[in-house]
DNA sequence: CGAACCCTTGACTTAATTCAACAACCGTGG
DNA sequence: CCACGGTTGTTGAATTAAGTCAAGGGTTCG
């Protein structure tokens, strides 16, 4: 299965035509990330537009005294340089977590395809909206919230991503990331992850062991972080595991005391 | 002077034509957004392509227990909604810090004008680039970095923002946010802010009374914080302030050890 | 079988928060 | 003009979430 046909088909409707282009853009050059290992760094010039075909990995920044934060999963379907054409240089790194395949892409044969469906550049529009949403969703769950919401909502995220992909059932996933891996996505020490892990464990939320991850209550871990997947645009998803909509209709929060709360009207 | 055209000479060389095009996406419909008041709100429709003219505004989100954390930060020519047409709610919401004047486009004229202009495509790319770029950098700043870099580096990428747009002059910049809305966007609180920019001070890094704020020495404080402005994506722009690429050239930081190190060539 | 890893646990430290109080400043309206 | 309420900045003392250090046990893999 083509899983960026997957990620698409949440965004938009693809007809046969666009099936067919996707399906020759990934057999274009492929190429295997070892686990560990670097796809690209920081720095470098980007020659490709690359798509993870299979297995996962990680966009990253290293800090000045050598530790690494994550900034970012990168699950199957998802672009690793859409914007091969602008940008240069690359601002931050990409690693493959576990064994990765990805498909390398000629940056002008990747725009030709996509300017010549509709379809397609709404999709990829729809991708690069989700990209940034979740960016901003990170930034928010690494500034302000605690550690059991911030590991919480991150691992709904991965769950609702990957359900979304077919590539997870009855809340379980695999996932090739170990607690340290998740301490460097989530600003916190391998350490204090294990605590909350075992946390979570202890509150019949979270079963992990080896690279099975179950959430045997995606809903009550949902609320319990402050998981919306709103943030994610996917119009044509909703799992089954969610009650749906529940959170959508809840109405924008309420807005903060003090005249920040007066909005200035419907644009 | 036209700030969306200030901004886009960072990124190319527009031609004339160009800057005519600008220039007539400007003198649409104009709006004006009072201090402390909502552009627009998670959650809501959105009708049109919106440039900050004047003013700073901010992107945020509420929590549930009613905080705010501001994720982003919008200074004169910053397009609030690029994506108009992909994301039909807004995932978060838009506030003015301090008075803010908008400039509503519709979304159609807006791609129609960019599409017309491969220049303007471009810049428009750079831009999409230089804000994921951005936020990705505020994830990394807020997870990793101890209070005073925190403050520091969201300082500088001010500072530098507003020079290449030739709003700083000096070190200095004029700036309607409290140490209440730093606060938000850190993810600290007031007291804690206020206790790191007193310590800034006594360190003769920062001058900060009412809305002026003065760095004396951009280079230093970019160095304690761990800034580089690599991410914003501004290939014409070096500020006479900045040690003219020193990061830059600095090649890329040491990757951790074990096998996360190895690379798998030039991409 | 040994060497890496990774997970786990405990004791201690620390950066940042919380709570509280007060001074300085602001625009507004009397 | 001054009094006012509200917001911002400042400081101190007590608290807490998370980090650090350190050690031991379990896997996996070559």
């Amino acid at each position: 299965m083509n899983p960026l046909q997957a990620k698409f088909a949440r965004y938009v409707e693809l007809d046969f035509q666009d099936q067919v282009t996707l399906d020759a853009l990934l057999r274009t050059e492929a190429r295997l990330v070892p686990a560990g290992t670097d796809l690209i760094r920081e720095g470098e010039p980007i020659h490709f537009v690359k798509l993870v075909t299979e297995g996962w990995g990680c966009r990253y920044k290293l800090l000045e005294d050598g530790r690494r934060q994550i900034v970012a999963f990168l699950l199957p379907g998802d672009l690793c340089n859409p914007d091969a054409l602008a940008a240069e240089q690359m601002d931050h790194s990409i690693g493959a977590v576990g064994e990765m395949h990805c498909a390398l892409i000629a940056p002008d044969v990747f725009d030709r395809a996509c300017l010549r469906s509709r379809k397609l550049r709404q999709a990829l529009a729809f991708d690069a909206c989700a990209m940034l949403g979740t960016q901003r969703e990170w930034t928010l769950n690494l500034a302000a919230r605690p550690a059991l919401a911030r590991i919480g909502a991150l691992l709904c995220e991965l769950h609702y991503r990957l359900a979304a992909l077919g590539l997870a059932e009855g809340g379980r996933f695999v996932a090739p990331v170990t607690q340290i891996t998740l301490a460097e996505a989530t600003g916190l020490t391998s350490v204090h992850v294990n605590r909350v892990v075992q946390d979570l464990r202890g509150r019949g939320l979270l079963h992990w062991q080896g690279r099975s991850i179950t959430l045997p209550d995606p809903d009550h871990l949902a609320q319990l972080s402050g998981f919306t997947p709103r943030y994610l645009h996917m119009p044509r998803f909703t799992p089954g595991t969610f009650a749906p909509d529940r959170q959508l209709h809840a109405g924008t929060p309420t807005p903060p005391p003090g005249n920040a709360g007066k909005s200035t009207g419907a644009f």
